[in-house]
DNA sequence: TGTACATCAGTGAACGCGCGTTCACTGATGTAC
DNA sequence: TGTACATCAGTGAACGCGCGTTCACTGATGTAC
């Protein structure tokens, strides 16, 4: 019976699905909506079903509870992040960019889809929510974004025009400028992991400018540049490219 | 009679004046105490004065409001790992350290006192609190942790080990290497303001590494490098090192 | 030193609120024969 | 094509909870003379 059932919904979708699907969306749409407006914290069942004209325990149909709920806000805001970085990406590669100016795109994309939804973007990379541990699901969206990095880099590899290693630390201390083994280590296995072929010291730079690009962007987001930092568009192209430089752009 | 009791107060604190002071911590103290098991969003007036064996209206005659004892805990975090930094500088200064150590030790501060108390982290440097603007008075205890990073850079400067643009961006377009008249501008208003005789390039990249320091702790603390970094103290170490080197250490 | 008065910490009840979640139900939509 | 039945979205009431804040009060501590 139950495989009856799910032939059938595969085969096409009857009304009764499509309703679900189209109120599932609107539940989401307005949820997106009050988290914009409030913030994750004030995020409440009640108030969405309140504004779809709904009774809460409705939303029970679409939703088993309130975290179920987040989690699909979470998995959205990394998803719509990553596909603004992605089309970035995609969009200096039709211009046949170079490798830093396809950095530097994907950087703004990342920035600019945070300030446009600078709920969103807390949600996901601001403090956690308490009480609430992200699932597994979620990681896979959550890695978009950093990939869309990812890929500058391996191609700028791939073509040869990766500098390795300039500047960095330890100029003074030139002893000690190679990649301790722990951070090798790491390095090698992350690569492995995304089937990279990278320099251990080009990986682990990836992943500190990775960090540090979000460092830029949730300082500027949650206030600690106000009435140090005034001409933020510049600043902050000028640091993602420095960002680039790091990793050997 | 007013300025009769002012006067009286300033003489010699009472019992009244002590123990009043004393509550008051330990208002602060329990409270501290939820926002490390908790979150901020979660800290409640009245889970705070049940755990001191107290009505829930008696925290009113210290605190006018919630956000009143936010603000206090706001302001003590600061101040804490503040206190955390200049420690570790003054530290660094008796064993006349190099500045390129001196800057780590500041950083390692951050990042210990950062994983010591991650709630009270959170509460400053994550998402801010929805419905919550943190007062002018918070500014002041807010800068005291980056003012020990301006420091070192300062030191350095002054002794004439500071290295101006190492690396940089803008290797492979040498033409547009100089620093943007409004990033200058930010700049040199900056450190106008400090009291700073720092190079405007040197400022600039002095308040990005502060940035991107703070986005390497709150990635660890927050969770982003599981699965992606394994040796954090060794990642954290050479990161913060590179971002020394950056600002010309 | 003793007394009258002012100050102030802490009490306990109450107000009004919104929340997540459960549950028995109704009625419409879809399915099987 | 028509009928009996199953599925499922949505209802409305209820449970039990905790919250911030106000307010009139009591009783202890401090102050003025």
């Amino acid at each position: 019976m139950a495989s009856m059932t799910e032939t059938r919904r595969n085969r096409s979708l009857g009304a009764r699905e499509r309703a679900r699907a189209e109120i599932t969306a609107a539940i989401k749409e307005e949820a997106s909506r009050q988290l914009a407006e409030r913030g994750a914290a004030q995020l409440s069942l009640r108030a969405v079903a309140r504004e779809l004209g709904m009774v809460s325990s409705a939303l029970y149909r679409y939703f088993p509870s309130r975290d179920d709920l987040l989690t699909a806000l979470i998995t959205d805001a990394y998803d719509a992040l990553g596909a603004a970085a992605e089309d970035a990406l995609a969009d200096s590669r039709r211009r046949t960019a170079s490798p830093p100016a396809r950095w530097l795109a994907v950087c703004r994309a990342v920035r600019g889809w945070a300030l446009a939804h600078p709920h969103a973007y807390a949600l996901v990379y601001g403090s956690p929510v308490p009480g609430y541990e992200a699932p597994q699901s979620t990681t896979g969206p959550a890695s978009r974004a950093a990939l869309a990095l990812v890929a500058v880099v391996a191609e700028a590899h791939a073509t040869g025009t990766l500098q390795p290693d300039p500047g960095g630390p330890h100029r003074e201390t030139g002893a000690e400028s190679a990649l301790p083994a722990e951070l090798e280590r790491d390095a090698a296995a992350l690569a492995a992991r995304l089937g990279l072929d990278l320099p251990p010291a080009a990986t682990n730079a990836l992943v500190a400018a990775w960090a540090q690009l979000f460092g830029l962007i949730s300082f500027e987001l949650f206030g600690q540049f106000t009435r140090v930092v005034e001409a933020r568009d510049d600043f902050f192209d000028h640091s993602a490219r420095a960002l680039g430089a790091a990793v050997g752009l």
